[in-house]
DNA sequence: CTGAAAGCGCTAACAT
DNA sequence: ATGTTAGCGCTTTCAG
């Protein structure tokens, strides 16, 4: 007990109490190298009983290598990126790497921020959710000479590797739906989308798919902020009173969705006779609501693992080869709101 | 370009290539001490033109700082864990600090295992949630000579600092509040919570209250995993059917509450009249909910601030001295769901 | 199977 | 205002 308080222990001490050499000890502590099973037991109980924890700041630098796993997403507070993680998270338990979370709020300044600090680190991958990056970013990006992978979207260039769905089909294939149900007054609501550049391509896919049937958006709002539900009653309280006859509501995201079919329920409307509804994003916490919402899954646990497989091939040794150009195919789920064609 | 692909720059490149020496590279680049203009200019162009990211493993271990907040929490993917991020993120925003997140999934070993990874970091804080911990677990944070906050829960003893509310507390002062109100066949539903200990509390501390007005609990049920909204819903219904003279009921978190709400509602039960009820949180995403559901706030953003302002204090040089023992008081909302006494 | 030497990329502490 | 020297705690490499 002679140790001064708060100096963090070293490999030396552990040398020192057991009376194996550092560089043995180092060996014992990463179960590497052939160790006798005697001095093996040795160096174990003397690590534990002082309570020596490894520095893997020095053992990074030394070993030039960090398993970290760079993860730079906009927002931890909706439903779509905690699962995404969930999927990361699943693969990566297996492996010696570890992810790393980076927000970004949906800012492109914040995002060179975070990836800029995140680099510093000198993780073994980098998995960011988006196309849409800085000039600055994107250089960041290809010089870090780590493996990247984009996800979430598919509607564009990737720097090195991709994985997602397309958000503009996405859209299209919802119109398509629409249309074919028999819908033909139809509203959109969502978020302002400058910076939701997945939103956005929803969006475009969707009118263009309703143009091309020669169907125009009847009504549409935009909102920003705010809790999600209570945002979709109002928003649908009023497009309702200034656009009566609509027939059909795509909202960008489930939580709007649901906001709007509670307070169509509780106005006697008759769903999906007299109108329907669609979300986005499959969320599961709305199992539950007094009708199951259209929607299309996002496949966002699906993305995560995906992307965390092509980061674990590429960085073991010697490196798997992978698809790294993933586009997955969502699915349309009517639920309750959507009647069939 | 000559450089070999795939080496990280170097400090000494950036020198190399602006004429300067390392040493005064390095001081630019962290803003320390006093550099002529020139001199930092020709270096920030230099380090600009290379696209050089410094090597954080390196600065840190010659420094012998790690500007890294740990931050071991449960789950994200529940409402209450994003927002105590929210507000620890809101702090060290403003600081040299970063904060990383380890999950536990609510398995002691788990948290056992990410407290000795995060530590291997030589982190500057942990702010670490609830107060119990594997006899292990314990030892480490003491053994880490380095600030730690146990958040969440106050009814307990703290390896160090403690923010949080007592949810012994808040189990009674709703019952209390839902006594006062006149109901008295009251039942509870909530997570099987062997593991869960801040619901445990809460739930005891219900009882406790109960037990001392003389009412005994008129029914109760656990569950498990699934959609919270439609395990609401099920429990709801099921428990309605086995004890319909039930006049109140309590959930161990809105979500469930809210779908047990919906589920009344959809049956005709006049509420708060009838039947009343009230969850736990405070979670901002039901307001669009038909009916306000009666909760009480568990200060989560409030609880992360104050956590990571202890951090910030402590580690701030020379530390400051701040209150490192603090119990917040959550305060009843009665939505639509409980009425006045 | 074990150990000794060298150095990872940076910064603290002194020079100058 | 700038440079020099000596490590930070570990792992790589090479010798026994």
């Amino acid at each position: 007990m002679s140790r001064p308080l708060n100096r963090p222990l070293t490999l030396r001490d552990v040398s020192e109490a057991s009376g194996v050499s550092e560089m043995t000890v180092s060996r014992v502590l990463r179960n590497r190298g052939d160790v006798s099973a005697a001095t093996r037991e040795k160096v174990l109980k003397a690590a534990k009983a002082l309570g020596y924890v490894p520095n893997r700041i020095a053992g990074s630098l030394a070993s030039q290598r960090v398993n970290l796993v760079a993860v730079i997403i906009p927002s931890m507070s909706n439903m779509v990126f905690p699962e995404v993680m969930t999927g990361i998270n699943s693969v990566l338990e297996d492996t010696p790497l570890q992810p790393v979370v980076g927000i970004t709020d949906y800012l492109p300044e914040k995002e060179e921020k975070v990836l800029y600090e995140m680099l510093s680190w000198r993780p073994s991958g980098i998995i960011i959710a988006g196309l849409e990056h800085s000039d600055a970013s994107r250089a960041m990006l290809r010089a870090s000479g780590i493996p990247v992978v984009e996800i979430m979207d598919t509607d564009g260039t990737p720097v090195d590797a991709m994985v997602g769905i397309s958000h503009r089909r996405a859209g299209r294939e919802m119109a398509d739906a629409i249309i074919k149900a028999g819908y033909r007054r139809i509203g959109f609501m969502g978020t302002k989308m400058a910076l939701d550049h997945r939103a956005r391509k929803r969006f475009e896919g969707f009118t263009q798919a309703l143009a091309k049937a020669g169907i125009e958006m009847a009504d549409q709002e935009f909102y920003s902020g705010g809790s999600a539900l209570s945002k979709g009653r109002e928003l649908t309280s009023a497009m309702m009173a200034r656009t009566p006859d609509l027939d059909f509501l795509y909202y960008s995201n489930d939580l709007i969705g649901a906001g709007g079919l509670l307070w169509l329920l509780e106005q006697g409307y008759d769903i999906p006779g007299q109108i329907g509804l669609a979300g986005f994003n499959g969320v599961e916490l709305l199992q539950g609501l007094p009708r199951r919402l259209a929607t299309m899954d996002a496949c966002r646990a699906e993305i995560g693992r995906r992307a965390a497989e092509i980061i674990v091939a590429r960085t073991s040794e010697p490196a798997q080869d992978i698809e790294t150009l993933v586009t997955l195919a969502p699915t349309i789920d009517r639920g309750d709101t959507l009647r069939m064609p």
